[in-house]
DNA sequence: GAATAAATCAATCATTTGTTTGAAATTAAG
DNA sequence: CTTAATTTCAAACAAATGATTGATTTATTC
């Protein structure tokens, strides 16, 4: 029964991005890797190109699915530190390197650092949602600021996560269940970030 | 006087980089806006890897000297603030888009953010002098945090900045000539980072 | 100004890239 | 079992990459 090939095809992908980023990401890498031809990627996805951006997108759809329910299972008095925690779970909360949600937020933070073309053109989309449900909730526990710089410094947070996970700093955090200490340094960082007062 | 051809050469490396980053970086690319033939780069440089990782090389020493003499002159009584003007004034005060400071740091901002290897050669070897006289004056500011905290949260700012230099926010900072708003909203969320209160 | 060194150039090479092809193998359906 | 559809495969393709060659031009030196 190999009807399992794409599977293969987009998990190889996927353990690849991981470690190398799309920018040296080659078709027989990843064919040698899932274990099938080169002209499978061809056959079953169009192109090298649209597997790609296809593994992307259903990344962004799966950590964004379960970002929802986890925001929405938040108390209604919850703490800033609740609401961060739950925001930033993926990276904060990992299991272990092989907890899927992790890496694929990693995969999407790594890709949005260098700037995937496969990354970019689904991006926004599944941005949106999160944020519109997120940035108001932010807003609650930071009445001194206006909503505009509570914006900036969502976006401050998150693009400074993506420079982080690929250095050392964010190694370790992403094994967070063995470093529970660098786990503790990013949150007050964060925390003294967001609640800091307003720009002049 | 044909003795300009190497300077062609690493100006369009740098401009190159800068637009594209080195993943997107080709031999004919740099020797077209060059005006000068393929083989120079062979020529004049060993070989391409040669070129690209010389000019992040003394793109880091340029950074690092300017960055040495402006803590020199810091004063005595400085303020934070100040000392943050002073860390992040390759990107904070930019005179604009082709202040080559400016354009040095984004280069190599970028490349840190895309792990490339021209920069990783170079990386620790220039970021060390300026790290030694910077921390510990961000200690004396600091005087909440243990040194390793003051290291992370060091980190956390640049690898934080390596994510929003690429970033819409990034740019507009870059361009803080006009956009002074930008800069204060950057500087405010650097300063809550830093001042906020150590982990727990 | 002739001889020597330095620099440029068009052309070519060997690899690597993503993609395509047409035959062979496998699976599914009647 | 036979036939038809689906999937796999080795081979080849065109395009692009970094590097190299040997002749030609330009600059320097005596």
């Amino acid at each position: 029964m190999p009807r399992e090939t794409p599977e293969h095809l987009k998990a190889a992908v996927e353990q690849l991005l991981l470690a190398k980023g799309e920018a040296g990401l080659t078709l027989r890498d990843i064919t040698e890797m899932a274990g099938a031809n080169v002209a499978a990627v061809a056959y079953h996805f169009k192109s090298k190109d649209n597997l790609v951006t296809l593994v992307f997108a259903e990344a962004i759809d799966e950590v964004t699915n379960l970002q929802a329910k986890r925001i929405e299972a938040l108390p209604g008095d919850h703490t800033l530190r609740q609401l961060i925690e739950v925001w930033l779970h993926p990276l904060l909360s990992a299991s272990g390197p092989d907890d899927r949600e992790s890496r694929l937020w990693l995969i999407i933070q790594r890709g949005a650092a260098e700037k995937s073309p496969g990354l970019m053109a689904n991006m926004m989309r599944a941005a949106e949602p999160v944020e519109q449900t997120l940035l108001p909730l932010l807003a609650r526990h930071l009445p001194h600021l206006s909503m505009d710089e509570i914006a900036f410094r969502h976006n401050a947070v998150l693009g400074g996560l993506s420079g982080l996970v690929s250095s050392p700093i964010g190694m370790a955090v992403a094994n967070s269940a063995e470093n529970p200490r660098a786990k503790e340094l990013l949150i007050a960082w964060i925390l003294g970030g967001l609640e800091g007062p307003a720009a002049l």
